[in-house]
RNA sequence: GCGGUUGUAGCUCAGUUGGUUAGAGUGCCGGCCUGUCACGCCGGAGGUCGCGGGUUCGAGCCCCGUCAACCGCGCCA
């Protein structure tokens, strides 16, 4: 017999009936009851009730064992009669009399119980990691993340991707975000950097003469985290394609994602018209680049009602270059509490308020409600309703200045007034390709700088970058789903005359691109072929299928919110003999 | 860096207007129990109320500061 186990704790069944079985396990949840003993042994794959009486040989000993412990039982298969099948797992049927017992693991008392399915604070379960990952819906979490892998790749390589891996410890790329240094002991005072994404290698790559390359790689990102965010490191399927079009990677690109959502969405509706939607309207319409497209709200500019009204704040504001007013419409959404609650959320937001107006009626027919419709008047208010298509018992929400000042607040605001409405559907999967990112955005100071990728393809090439900068869109997109950036992408700027102007503008000579991303530029001068692709976000692919609001949830070993390791204590001292060996000498702060 | 929420037993939480010895469930320890599957019953141990200061006759509760966790903003080519 196998030194361990002879079957799984999901094995057993009517069939095994009479067979003389070894199993081990963990011991999920013991039950005494003086002369029996009844113990459910787990493993990774099920669950088998074992029991034992006084006539068994080592039923003092199993008396013994606690929660969590790693046992190993041999015993004989029994069937359970009619009225005492346990329906709820898949061995219900039999139970195995224990005969013989070797404790192979013990457990201090738990910090955290893996029985059970209650919340216990992140902290702990950060620290004891293993533990949580014992529990069903991490551990479930976990092999559909295995799972989804394993279907993208079979995905991939069934349209003839290659998977290639490319380097971790690689060049700093200054762009972007912060980097992860790590120093080097060959070269005194000089570091390596973990890649942000290995994009220059694919790049290099397709100049490298492979066709379709992807790969499930680790991206490294000094930032502080979010709950959709992990900070130190995550997952893309990164994807690159030669003498291809920005249409061309969309239609490679979504029967792969869709076809994921729809293997492991879980009867969830998935999408299959993937509209695509220009930047600036998604902003204009949703406030957000990464809209939730299960939201029905879409904003509207209603500045013409309010020019010249009597209502002087914004009357005023609309006198000023590039400002806009506009509405959130709040179908439903018409009562002065819930309005209120708005204009309260948008305060907490960091702007004045949000202004509103609600209909109703109370029996005199439709009246608009709400400071705003008084100052403006009944006609404007009145033309505000149509342009909206609002009714009785619904509302508006108004927002005016520089669109750019108050699109993010706008955005959020309309997420939570789907949600708090109830508005937004549920049980779905809705995709948007965002299309026409500019190339440029103008920073705070006043300079031109990239707003997206540096190395996309600006659309009308060189022509486009000799006008308005401003203005120049790029071949840039990104996958929207649900309120979440799942997918990142562009076709690439290949071509190197293009590419020092395009960096130029930024502020960058030729020098500094030679400088920096030399590598790449270099071999764009011998024969670089049109190329695109784009990434998509593994984890965030996973949590959107297990329904999880955090991404952790998805993560095996997390970073918990200061970018720190719980369990095996990172980030931690070096030694002195590390640091001389680097060439590194630490300096305190005060 | 900034804002919000939270912090009471190993764990999840309650704790009223500031008032005697800070409670419950669960886990742990001991006892009882031969059909449970969230087993049941009896008993016991277990507390720097995050930390520091203040107000008060008296602080888990009020005030100030501070630390930590999470959520958001900034940030995220």
């Amino acid at each position: 017999m196998h030194a361990y186990r002879s079957h799984t704790c999901a094995d057993l069944r009517s069939d095994n009936v009479g067979d003389d079985i070894r199993l081990s396990g963990w011991v999920h949840r013991v039950r005494d009851h003086g002369g029996v003993l009844f113990i459910d042994l787990r493993d990774h794959y099920g669950m088998t009730q074992v029991l034992a009486d006084s006539d068994s040989p080592v039923f003092a000993e199993l008396e013994k064992v606690r929660s969590e412990w790693v046992i190993r039982i041999d015993g004989t298969v029994k069937a359970r009669s009619a009225d005492l099948v346990n329906p709820n797992i898949p061995t219900g049927e039999v139970e195995v009399y224990v005969r013989g017992l070797e404790v192979l693991g013990k457990s201090d008392e738990l910090p955290l119980p893996v029985f059970g399915d209650q919340d216990y604070p992140e902290e702990t379960r950060l620290k004891y990691r293993f533990l949580d990952l014992r529990r069903q819906s991490l551990h479930d979490n976990i092999i559909l993340r295995s799972d989804v892998v394993k279907s993208i790749r079979k995905r991939m390589w069934d349209i003839d991707f290659n998977e290639f891996q490319t380097p971790i410890i690689t060049a700093s790329s200054p762009e972007g975000a912060r980097d992860f240094l790590v120093p080097s002991r060959l070269h005194p005072g000089k570091f390596y950097a973990l890649p942000q994404a290995p994009q220059q290698f694919k790049q290099l790559i397709m100049v490298g003469g492979f066709d379709k390359y992807f790969q499930i790689a680790p991206c490294f990102r000094d930032e502080d985290p979010r709950a959709d965010r992990s900070p130190t490191d995550f997952y893309q399927l990164d994807v690159e394609m030669s003498f291809v079009e920005q249409e061309d990677v969309f239609n490679t690109v979504q029967p792969v994602i869709q076809g994921i959502f729809e293997e492991f969405g879980g009867g969830r509706k998935v999408d299959t018209e993937w509209v695509k939607i220009p930047y600036a309207e998604a902003l204009e319409k949703y406030g957000s680049d990464k809209p939730d497209l299960r939201n029905p709200i879409i904003m509207q500019d209603v500045s013409e009602h309010f020019a010249g009204s009597g209502f002087a704040i914004f009357a005023k504001l609309l006198e000023q270059e590039g400002t806009q007013v506009r509405a959130i419409p709040a179908p439903t959404g018409g009562s002065r509490k819930f309005c209120d609650r708005m204009n309260k959320f948008a305060q907490e937001q960091g702007l004045p308020g949000m202004g509103y107006i609600f209909w109703r009626d109370q029996g005199e027919g439709m009246e608009a409600a709400g400071p705003l419709a008084k100052n403006i008047g009944p006609e404007r208010t009145e033309a505000i309703r149509q342009q909206l298509g609002l009714e009785v018992g619904d509302a508006a929400f108004f927002l005016g200045g520089k669109p750019e000042a108050f699109e993010g607040v706008a955005g959020r605001a309309r997420n939570v007034i789907g949600t708090e409405l109830n508005i937004s559907e549920t049980d779905t999967f809705r995709f948007a390709w965002i299309v026409d990112f500019p190339m440029y955005e103008k920073t705070e100071d006043g300079k031109i700088d990239f707003s997206h990728n540096p190395f996309s393809m600006p659309q009308g090439g060189m022509e486009a970058l000799n006008g308005d900068p401003l203005k120049a869109l790029g071949y840039q997109y990104d996958l929207a789903c649900n309120g979440y950036e799942l997918i990142s992408g562009a076709i690439r700027n290949h071509k190197p005359e293009i590419m020092y102007k395009a960096f130029e503008i930024a502020g960058y000579p030729n020098s500094e691109v030679d400088k920096r991303f030399g590598g790449m530029v270099n071999a764009f001068k011998y024969g670089a072929p049109p190329h695109g692709g784009c990434a998509a976000g593994i984890d965030r692919i996973v949590m959107l299928l297990a329904d999880e609001a955090n991404i952790r949830e998805v993560i095996m070993f997390p970073m918990n919110q200061r970018a720190e390791d719980l369990m095996l204590g990172g980030p931690s001292d070096p030694t002195n003999e590390q640091l001389r060996e680097l060439h590194l000498r630490v300096v305190k702060e005060d």
